[in-house]
DNA sequence: TCCCTATAGTCAATGTGGTTGACGAAAACA
DNA sequence: TGTTTTCGTCAACCACATTGACTATAGGGA
């Protein structure tokens, strides 16, 4: 996709030191178009983790299961949680066979923000393979998903990275 | 995830949603790893956050400079700074020139750092290369730099996904 | 020269999101 | 039954970011 007679810094550097870089480039480029396409469908004020403990929830869990797939202590996701109730995107209820148990749900809200979010990726996806090609982003995305195989699949980006 | 007779895990499902996914899991099994052998290279105790303020920094500049260049508030970088400061990667100096400057250089030992960085990055790739082919990764790298080209350059990570 | 404005760095207060520890209520098990 | 485990929550604390206010220095005109 680069040709030769093209604008200044059409060529990367491919140093090694870039990868990590390119990589948080490109995240910080999809999760940026991704919210603010979102916000323009009627989810403005959410951000990545918002959207990560909403899929967390699925179609119904407890917070200690979502703590669990976040990576987090279950206060930390209760209170993630108790927000995402404040804005109106998931229910608590009482589980009926036990008491303990809370499960949250999303709301209609919460559905919608997951098909539009659903919606909005398919978007990125379709541009990005414009972009760089269909075969190459297939490519890309197939060889990031090996090289990331080993890392954990937690969430916990915040307490990661300081 | 449902293939046939093949082992768990070996295919990536190629789902929209997914991209955002494994562009992380690519970014933090890189980060965590690189991070892992620093500590065992004399670099315990560091966290991607010192390392970008520490490039930031380069071979010198104010706290003002390296809040522009991490896209955060001066308070916050000058905060870093004196960690970094006090483990003794980088230290202060008064401008000659002008007396409100207080320039900041990394020290022989946030040199080194830098280089063991550059190291540890070089063979992460080369055995990303190995893993997913020297082809495919320089595509890969070309193109997420492509796709993150228009977005900001910021590091304020933490704030960012909050 | 003197003032006015802009800049560099710091202090203080605040907000957010994470942690650990402790606890009561409910379930599960011996 | 009594003991142990699990779920959710409260409280205290910490890390890291923010904004606003402040001092000190520099620089550019009247």
């Amino acid at each position: 996709m680069s040709d030769e007679t093209a604008p200044p810094r059409a060529e990367p550097t491919l140093a090694a030191w870039e990868l990590p870089l390119v990589l948080l480039g490109a995240l910080r480029a999809h999760l940026d178009e991704s919210h603010r396409r979102l916000a323009e469908r009627g989810h403005p004020d959410t951000r990545p983790v918002h959207g990560f403990t909403l899929q967390a929830v699925g179609a119904g869990a407890t917070a200690t299961e979502v703590a669990g797939r976040l990576g987090v202590s279950k206060q930390a996701a209760a209170k993630t949680l108790g927000l995402l109730e404040q804005q109106g995107y998931v229910e608590r209820a009482v589980d009926a066979t036990d008491a303990r148990r809370k499960v949250v749900r999303p709301t209609e809200r919460g559905r919608d923000f997951l098909r539009q979010s659903v919606a909005v990726f398919e978007e990125i996806r379709a541009e990005w393979a414009d972009r760089v090609g269909a075969e190459r982003l297939e490519a890309l995305h197939r060889d990031l998903w090996v090289l990331g195989a080993d890392s954990a699949r937690r969430l916990d980006l915040q307490s990661w990275l300081g």
